[in-house]
This record gives C-alpha cells, structure tokens and sequence, in this order.
DNA sequence: TTGACTACCACACATTTGTGTGGTATGCTG
DNA sequence: CAGCATACCACACAAATGTGTGGTAGTCAA
C-alpha cells in the first residue's frame, strides 16, 4: 500500500495530482510525456506501470484520462498520534486520508449553512462555521440538526423524552427550545467545516 | 451565472457531476448518451452546449473527458441568513458554493492532524476534529498554530509579547506555555473540519 | 405566422488516445 | 556473470472520442 517510489516515479505522481487539481481531469499519456519530455508514449506507460503496481493509482483500460489516484496520492495525510520524539514527517504516524469529498460530500441532498450566533459553542460549532447538513425530515436522539422555528434556520440537538422532542443549544446562555407543530426538521448536520484566514 | 435549467438539462447536469464523484473523471459524450438512451452524439453535445452556454460547465475542445464542472454544479451551496419566513430551497439565499479541495485543500505543504484533548475547546477544536495545517516555520500573532513542544505536537494560539512568544489554549483549565528553544512551529492551521457519524 | 429554443436522430470524419511490439542503456544484486 | 528493474526510444494500430453537417418535431412568445 505504501511502497516506496522512485524519484522519478515521485515526480510522475506529482505532475499527476497537479493536473487533476488544477485542470480537473487527469492528463494523457501523451500529456504526460510532453511534460517530461519524453519523445515515446511507451515511457509513459512504463511509469503508470510501475506506479499503479505499488498501488499508488488505478487505471481503466482502454479509457481516455482514466488515471484515479489513490487515497495516498490525493489525500492529506491524517496523523494520529505523535509519538514523543519522532518527527511530525514520518511515514509510521499516518492514521488515514482525508480526501477532499470526504470533508465535503458531495450529493443531491446535502446543503451548507453558515452559523450565526454561538448557541452551539459547547459543541465546537462557532459563529462562522460552515456546517454541512443532508436534507432529512427525521433524526435520531443526539444528533445535530437544522431546524426550522418559525421560518428561522437553527442548528440544535435533538433531544427525545418520551414523545417529546426538543432542541437543545450547548451553551448555557440559551434554553432548550419544545418543539412545537410548526417545527419542521430540515436535516442532519454530517460535518462541520472552518476556514481561518 | 445562476441561469435556471431546464429538467432534462438539470438531469444531464446531475448524471455528470455523479460520474464524476463516483469515477473521478467526466464521462465522455458516448457514455452520457448511452446512459440516456440517446442514441445521436449530436443530442448529448446539445446538451452540453446549452449547460456551457447557461456558466454550468466549461468544455476544452477537442479533448477527452474534458468537462469542467463549475461551482454552481460541484460545489455545496452555502446558505447564509434565512429571510424568516423564506423556505432554505430558496435560490436567493445561497451565498456562494463550498468546494471538496476548498474545505481539504491539496498541497505538497498540508498535512493533518486528528486532535486529541480539549485546550482547544473555547475556540472550537474540540477532541476528535481534523485539523489542516500548512507547513510553516513562521507564524503571526493570533494565528493558530501547530507546535512541536519536546517532541509533542500541540495545537494552540500564538501570541506575541515583545521578543517573547506564548503558546495560548482555549481553555482555562490549561495555561500558556512560554516558548523556549525546543519548542518548534510545525504549521499553521488553515482549516477545521469535524465528520459526524 | 415567424422565429427562438428545446430535444431528439443519422452519419461521416479527423483526432486523440491507449496499447502493442521490439529495441537500447544503466545500475544493482545474487 | 546472468537476471532483473529502471528509464528511456521508435513506430504501428485500433479503439475511443469530439466535431461537423443536415435533418425532424414540439413548444412558446412576439
């Protein structure tokens, strides 16, 4: 899964995840070639050869721009846990990837909403955030949602009491709020996003 | 920009930008006809025309698998305030588009760290959270930060006092430490970005 | 009615693109 | 030394793919 690469083959990756990034598809053999300037688009393959055999990209055959990178091609590195004294660089520490759909999935049914106000402050949701909710009607005890008061978004949790609901803020500031016959569940908030300057 | 669609239009719109979340590459004009049943090339580039022309897409001549999806068509819509009264499938309320990379931006430079502990809590990073930093030597005051401190990675506010740098937590049950030659700036943290289950 | 836009079809054509075959040269390892 | 992997080349070929031309039919507004 993390075989170690060539410098070469590092760099063919490399200009690989650029091109996907920036032009939002994956280049050709040819593509490929011309950037390195390499003359024969048997080079090419080779180093797609070599690459996918170390699990590093997977090709559909005969396909035009069909090179899909694998999570540790496109992915950021999660780390886990540091281990006292070893660098934040080594390879051992890394728990996962966290590919860029994955913070942000993309679907039908999912919207975002910026938070206004910090109700939900004691769950790490400040005023500002991005929260990214997948339309649904209902919801489970304990989690998150968006609903709607009186025409008015609010992210809360959902608390249930026997068959009482109510929405409950996570700061001590605001009171939980019963939920009324005009109280309508918009979704579930699946993931919260925050971007620093 | 935000032209409105047509329902067969929004159909085609949608088939692309699932394939292209499943796939990971834009499918080719044959593969959208056949999805469809159309059984001319010339209908789907109709199609594509019509969505190009109305800012949903963008198309690079002569190239394969050459859709470009534009924001409006990839991105997550972001809500910003609710008008009371107003339903949140209201069109005028959407603010801009969430991009995947824009909430886990790709980089050779960014990697990301899973939080543990809660000295971050009054700023919202609580225990379980991603962080995403870029790589940095250097930080401004307020920016918050990775540090190595003895080989421990922490996450914590900089703040600067004449010559001397502090490492400030969110929480008062923890107190600044004082940075001292050991203690290294890994990064900066440029995004949070919290998945619940 | 005319003109637009949408929504399809058929077919031809030129490129783009991946693949296959067969080489050369270098360096490393057993 | 032989065997193997890396790193390149040249050239041919078939399939995949975007484009062009010229249609038909329906709807809707001026």
């Amino acid at each position: 899964m993390a075989q170690p690469l060539t410098p070469k083959q590092k760099e063919v990756l490399r200009f690989i995840a650029c091109s996907v990034s920036v032009q939002k598809m994956s280049p050709t053999i040819r593509e490929i070639g011309r950037h390195f300037g390499f003359s024969s688009t048997g080079t090419v393959r080779d180093h797609l050869r070599a690459l996918a055999a170390k699990g590093y990209l997977a090709r559909a055959r005969k396909k035009a721009r069909a090179i899909e990178l694998a999570d540790a091609a496109c992915g950021i590195p999660i780390i886990g846990r540091i281990a006292a004294g070893s660098p934040l660089e080594a390879n051992e520490n890394i728990e996962g990837f966290l590919r860029p759909e994955e913070a942000a999935p993309l679907a039908d049914d999912v919207f975002a909403l910026r938070v206004q106000g910090d109700s939900m402050s004691g769950a790490g949701i400040v005023d500002g955030d991005i929260v990214i909710v997948r339309r649904q009607k209902q919801a489970r005890q304990g989690d998150i949602v968006v609903a709607l008061v009186g025409g008015e978004a609010t992210v809360k949790t959902l608390r249930k009491q026997g068959s009482r609901m109510w929405l409950v803020p996570h700061n001590k500031k605001y009171r939980p709020l019963s939920c009324s016959g005009s109280t309508v569940i918009a979704g579930k908030v699946i993931s919260v996003v925050r971007r620093y300057v």
